[in-house]
DNA sequence: TACTTAATGATAATGATTATCATTATCGAT
DNA sequence: ATCGATAATGATAATCATTATCATTAAGTA
């Protein structure tokens, strides 16, 4: 049996959202950028060319963001992330310098395998990777090579 | 290229643990449950037969566990998860009644085959899924027939 | 221009977890 | 058994990420 995985974009809400300068500053922010970047990290950016803006604001745009599906939330390890960047794919967390890579060739294949054996639903599916990024491990091989 | 995969269980540390009736308990408690307890439902459970341990200890003892591979810490969406099963898996969470349930038939295929388009070290590996579990689904199918 | 209400900024509140610290308990050596 | 060093504990304060509250501001429509 196969299963169809739903990733779950609902739709714009029954409210009208209306526009906002912030709204559209974080949009841009987020979308301008190919790290991952946290609501705080987001926010100290932000507020250089925003100095009013509220750190609250921040998160409440990026939650409604992700609930349009115009980002993806990262919501693991420490402070939730985000990507702008929604087709499913995986993320790889460096336990060194802490940054977020994307892993793009991971996903697809696997949940359509899995879900044949599972009775319930599966809407999505996230993989995540640990370790040590290209920067840290040939930073690591250096410094033990003296 | 094939990259082995470490799964990172360190050695049991410089300093050396001691006995202590509250570990035992935690230990005893976390392994005799397949559910997926979180430090706060261990802690209200071991209170019963313990009323004056603390949940510091909880935490401490799980962390303690988690670092000598004892438990699997599994850290996502919300509150902390500890699992007995330290045998690579994934893990399925209900949106529904938050229940937490093994997939055991998930890693091993996929993580090989990434590492080899990856530049850096994967030690680890955490494959999610979302959804319904097969209570969940049961139960709204019945809802929406009527 | 006025009105309705979504969005904001400031900040208090929450929830999970970690840090602190004085006290207690383990365990090897005496 | 008792001593001494220090790991572990219990109680609680502190931290960190996030959400809730609420009075004020600002979209967007009548």
């Amino acid at each position: 049996m196969i299963m169809i995985i739903i990733i779950d974009k609902r739709e714009k809400e029954e409210i009208m959202a209306r526009y906002s300068r912030q709204r559209e500053a974080i949009r841009k922010q987020v979308s301008g950028r190919k790290d991952h970047p946290t609501a705080e990290t987001l926010y100290a950016e932000l507020k250089k060319d925003f100095p009013e803006l509220s750190l609250a604001t921040v998160y409440r745009n990026l939650g409604q963001l992700a609930e349009w599906g115009e980002v993806v939330k990262i919501d693991s390890y420490g402070a939730a992330r985000f990507d702008w960047v929604v087709e499913p794919h995986s993320h790889f967390f460096c336990r060194e310098c802490g940054c977020v890579v994307d892993m793009p060739e991971a996903d697809d294949r696997m949940p359509r395998d899995i879900a044949e054996h599972f009775d319930g639903v599966i809407e999505s599916s996230a993989s995540n990777f640990f370790g040590l990024c290209k920067e840290c491990k040939e930073k690591l091989d250096r410094e033990s090579r003296n």
